[in-house]
DNA sequence: ACAAAAGTGTTGACCATACACCCATGC
DNA sequence: GCATGGGTGTATGGTCAACACTTTTGT
């Protein structure tokens, strides 16, 4: 058959009209409130059309001379003051209808969303710009946002639960030295109640290998004190891609 | 403390040189020949600069009005007639640095590469342009592959992996009908020798309970014939994040 | 009859779950 | 003492790996 006929011309001076791009970065920012049991999502508040006045994941466009990791760690550094995190890249958003302000005459320039997920630790992360512009929403209750962010949002959540069950980020996000009972209860507030018996999740824990004992004891009000872990790198790796814990 | 120092404009009309994207979508397109227990790859050679005459993954900028997706299958259709398949996306590569050819002129104007991942029925995937443009190579054999092909090939092989222990991708590519010889033959060639023993194998998917027997039986040369069964895609939904396999 | 491929069954080790129970501290 | 949270143990059912075994075909 006519092969040919659908091949496109394989040059860069091809006829045939390119689409040029921005190209921007939107996060999905988690943190885990352990005092109160809740996770929050971090969102900005739009200053400018479109979507002006309205809610939206934290983003920026990438400059020139700019990676796409070091736009989304600017993103971060702009609306948190925080030192610890994980952060990888999410999904990649493209399609020619996402923003709704497109015009006929800009068809040609489309708006890319390379989106990246983070974890930042709770206690650490002290907003900038105080105003109402920046704001943590519990996830469940995280209203409308601008674009497809919500999708974006969904995306980064499932995410978040798949890489606590398999990584260990957790531990880039609780402090050097943690008891079990955290590691717990940052794991209940985000996968929910019903994953696991804090019995079992400990004796599963523990015997993977990778958590010391320092043998200093930490005291929270009443109850027995409770032993203070460490994370050990190492030790970790022949744990990778075995689940830590199961749902 | 001066955090506004820190912030950037928020507009586009800001004077923060933003960089101009071309954006390419870059496939890692894999097929099982079951014939030869071979896990294969689609390469094909560049006839331009950069890299002329280099074998890399088939890759197309995307076109005004085209969504990455679209682009990524306009990519497979150009270079091989298939209709089984399975596609997703896999990573966004976007250094500045990726393209060595870049000259200090053309600085504002960034590459930046959507790779997306496809497993196609070996069978059905006819060669367009039969001449040496394009060839499958086995995954052990591959060679050099200009740009950072050969990272992204990596993450592609781990993304297949994963994605033949917890999803279906399997039946995407198999014929409506198969055996669980057949079955078995694909994960092997994928997996490896040493991630599961037949008879283990079997029992496991047939306790999922998503493969229905047909009663059908099929005889190939010696041996006892085997039962042809049928992916049953709403029996499957229960087992969504359940692993079908183990290594 | 024999080889080859499909399909079944059994065993022992391990592991997840659901509990019950002991320990150390503040009040 | 007793409430509170930390920590330990155990019985049960389930699952996985390994491997032996039976069944059904072609030659």
């Amino acid at each position: 058959m006519s092969a040919n006929l659908h091949r496109p011309p394989a040059h860069p001076l091809s006829p045939v009209p390119l689409a040029d791009f921005k190209v921007g970065v939107d996060n999905v920012i988690f943190s885990v409130d352990t005092q109160q049991n809740r996770l929050l999502v971090l969102v900005v508040m739009r200053p400018d059309d479109p979507f002006a006045g309205h809610w939206s994941l934290p983003g920026t466009l990438v400059r020139q001379g700019e990676s796409l990791e070091d736009a989304a760690y600017r993103v971060l550094a702009e609306k948190i003051r925080v030192n610890t995190l994980y952060l990888e890249q999410l999904y990649t958003f493209g399609s020619p209808d996402r923003d709704p302000g497109q015009s006929p005459q800009t068809f040609h320039l489309r708006y890319l969303s390379v989106s990246h997920f983070a974890l930042v630790r709770f206690e650490d992360a002290e907003l900038i710009a105080g105003g109402s512009g920046t704001a943590w929403y519990p996830l469940a209750q995280v209203p409308q946002l601008a674009f497809d962010h919500n999708e974006i949002l969904a995306y980064g959540y499932r995410r978040l639960r798949n890489k606590l069950e398999y990584s260990p980020i957790a531990f880039d996000v609780l402090p050097e030295l943690f008891t079990l009972g955290d590691l717990y209860q940052l794991y209940v507030t985000v996968l929910g109640e019903g994953f696991s018996d804090y019995s079992n999740f400990r004796a599963r824990l523990l015997k993977l290998g990778f958590l010391q004992d320092t043998g200093q004891k930490t005291s929270r009000g009443a109850g027995r004190p409770a032993s203070l872990y460490r994370f050990d790198a190492a030790a970790f790796e022949p744990c990778k891609d075995k689940p830590m814990v199961f749902i």
